[in-house]
DNA sequence: TGTACATCAGTGAACGCGCGTTCACTGATGTAC
DNA sequence: TGTACATCAGTGAACGCGCGTTCACTGATGTAC
């Protein structure tokens, strides 16, 4: 049998995208299970709870995101003694993303709606996993931040980051309603690489404001 | 019996902050009924069903807030033919969320919370029952921003327009972890009202970059 | 003013349903001697 | 190579629990004559 192709695998794809499309509470193992066409039972079998399906669905994107995004800082960290201009400093945090949509096809904004998930969890034990485990990319961020911009002070950068990612979470999670939008009102079609282009000065100009 | 006592009230107070702490399907009936001390049964005597109470509470929420910006939309339609600063146009989309505030603390952040939660659900009623009933809102707003800047394109609006939604959600929506974490890393207690006026500028530079 | 009836706000208990989880079990594959 | 046992992946049915909703009912207030 195909590794791609093992009940786990199957289970954590058919959850990958309910989760997004519907929410963790909203999206009953019987779905899942009856989506992937495997047993009831196996979830709990393969992933012990319902809540550690949860993470591994959260860990397999993370550190596949995080895999990509470590390498693009390190260059980045590397550069910091040049110039270094706002738009390439945010290509560098977005470069990522398009290497996990070749991977599988609407992996960014399933990715985003995702994250935007875990963040909504004010309380829950979701929101607390994801920045304990992967917070350290944030920091590492702000730090070159802090260092090209040596003007803003470090609560700006902090703020500022904050307002970039709720643009790239928001947008980009609802990315194929905004660009169904687009595409009728402005006969204007997009892939979502082009709406993350778009973004870019954007995010930039405001980031340096 | 004070009107702001009565038994219907009280469950709408309950109700929202229950649903933008934890979300819809995570806050059971009996939760909001217990928080608010009514009877069970109470809420499908006055909402009918939980799904109507849900549109209740956004409802309440979204016509206080259109109420005070539509007259500030007017203002800015008076003022067209003279140059409007960007500044001043997001202003007056973000006014209105101060009276908010007046009324009641930290109605902003749930508000923002609810609104977040109301974009998530992809395919729920309550995204269309949003964008229904008051997505004109937004579109007054681009046809105020197509007179001010002719040189972009609507489509260019069209996205600008939705980064900013998504930075003041996402931002707004977390701002009171996010001022904890200002206030013990940098030292910077800030009140919502110097997050929200912090992010003007921001925003007024990526829509005119 | 008094009586009869209607409406309204609220209540306690129960309903059936879908949920996550568990359990005893099966059959295939791997390992030891 | 053959036999005995262990491990692994998966299964069908059932479990108890919490959920939204319903129902018959109560007591207070309002209305008509």
């Amino acid at each position: 049998m195909n590794k791609n192709d093992t009940t786990k695998t199957k289970i954590l794809d058919a959850a990958e995208q309910l989760f997004a499309e519907r929410g963790f509470a909203e999206t009953s193992l019987r779905t899942i299970t009856a989506r992937a066409k495997v047993n009831l039972a196996s979830v709990n079998y393969h992933f012990g709870s319902k809540k550690s399906l949860i993470q591994d669905v959260f860990d397999r994107f993370l550190s596949a995101y995080t895999e990509n995004l470590t390498a693009e800082l390190s260059l980045l960290e590397d550069k910091l003694d040049s110039d270094l201009d706002t738009k390439v400093m945010l290509s560098a945090f977005v470069k990522p993303l398009f290497s996990l949509e070749n991977r599988r096809k609407n992996s960014i904004s399933t990715f985003m709606r995702l994250l935007g998930r875990a963040y909504a969890e004010t309380q829950g034990h979701l929101r607390r996993y994801v920045t304990d485990k992967y917070g350290f990319v944030l920091l590492r961020f702000m730090v070159i931040f802090q260092k090209a911009y040596p003007n803003l002070s470090n609560d700006q950068i902090f703020w500022r980051l904050h307002y970039t990612l709720g643009s790239l979470i928001f947008t980009l999670a609802a990315s194929d309603a905004l660009r169904e939008i687009a595409a009728s009102d402005f006969d204007k079609t997009m892939a979502i690489e082009d709406v993350i282009d778009e973004m870019i000065p954007f995010l930039a100009a405001g980031m340096k404001a």
